[in-house]
DNA sequence: CCAATATTGATACTCCCAGTATCGGATACG
DNA sequence: CGTATCCGATACTGGGAGTATCAATATTGG
């Protein structure tokens, strides 16, 4: 079952793995997915060789510096009201829109996954997460009789998800929060 | 002001202009945007120059050729009430991601927004378009009272087509219109 | 200690593709 | 005609991903 009988030789240097990821980490919210391996290697301080040694090609290494840099602390909110809590979730989803350097990356990965399933799948599956822990929120509505029961709720999330990506990706201006707010949860309808 | 005093020579011929124009739109609709410039060459049976004496940079070709087709008819619906005219057009923006095909380069299309904003403008720009062609729809919820007065419905339009956007994008089930006309009308509160 | 194996940085290579340059031939204008 | 531009064809340049090979070094089993 085992894949590892007993490695011999020299083992890989621990070191020369953080060099890379930490110049890969740094390229990457300086200026975007557009970096050369030489680039990698070499602001790293490391042999061409070692990289590709880690890394069958630069996909799977911008995928694996990508899974990182999105798995972020996310606060959950407990304002004492959904809209309340909804607003900053939303604000905080906005949040990666404000830093135009930020505002750079997420475009180009978020293009990414147009072409790569793997980093459409990357995405998502953060997105997924991170939606899930602020489920408290919802159920915390839900108790306080501010959210319909039955509700879709990932149509919920996925609607001012869409919409700060939406915005964002084509550089448009980025909605306000309050009045994300009140179209999730009143709609445009007239108020009967 | 003009900067054509009298062209000489041989003038370009139209029927290339033609031919290069076709090979692109069907190589891009068959196998996306991932195409080489001798493709786009051999598939129109012309010199491979003639493509580069026409466009620049593969970008600029790609650039003419989106355009042209995102420049689709959109039907305006008139079903009779906002709640019929909104299914249509959600039912419509998700048509693009119905076949394969189309919602393979939907996504890069999208993709490429990210890292080129001539992109990002070109989509701007035709989701505007397209959106102010269904204005109708909202002038007569307005007038039938159908819809709150004062209404952002520019942020009424972008949270449909984000989510339509990011729910094809990441490769998601998309969404049912009902379910998304129910929740931009009414909201996710309970009815008072 | 020793032999086998694997990693290290360095360098050179292949391959693909966008973009450029040049060609002889064709066509349009003056 | 003479010149300018287009035509298709072909060769070239340059950049970057991925591969191959090197001598040097480190690790482990015997």
């Amino acid at each position: 079952m085992s894949t590892s009988p007993t490695p011999r030789g020299r083992r890989p240097d621990p070191a020369v793995d953080a060099k890379i990821r930490a110049a890969v980490a740094e390229l990457l919210t300086r200026r975007g997915l557009e970096i050369t391996m030489d680039e990698v290697a070499a602001h790293a301080g490391v042999g061409r060789a070692s990289v590709f040694r880690r890394y069958a090609t630069k996909r799977d290494m911008l995928l694996d510096a990508l899974g990182q840099l999105l798995d972020v602390h996310v606060a959950i909110p407990d304002t004492g009201s959904l809209a309340g809590d909804l607003r900053q979730v939303v604000h905080d989803t906005l949040a990666v829109w404000r830093d135009e350097r930020l505002a750079t990356l997420s475009r180009q990965m978020l293009g990414e996954a147009g072409r790569d399933p793997r980093v459409a799948d990357l995405i998502r599956t953060s997105m997924r997460d991170r939606m899930t822990r602020t489920w408290a929120v919802y159920e915390r509505g839900l108790e306080r009789g501010e959210l319909r029961p039955g509700s879709d709720l990932w149509l919920l999330t996925d609607l001012f998800a869409g919409l700060v990506a939406y915005r964002g990706l084509l550089s448009l201006d980025p909605p306000d929060p309050d009045d994300v707010v009140r179209a999730l949860l009143h709609g445009f309808a007239p108020a009967p």
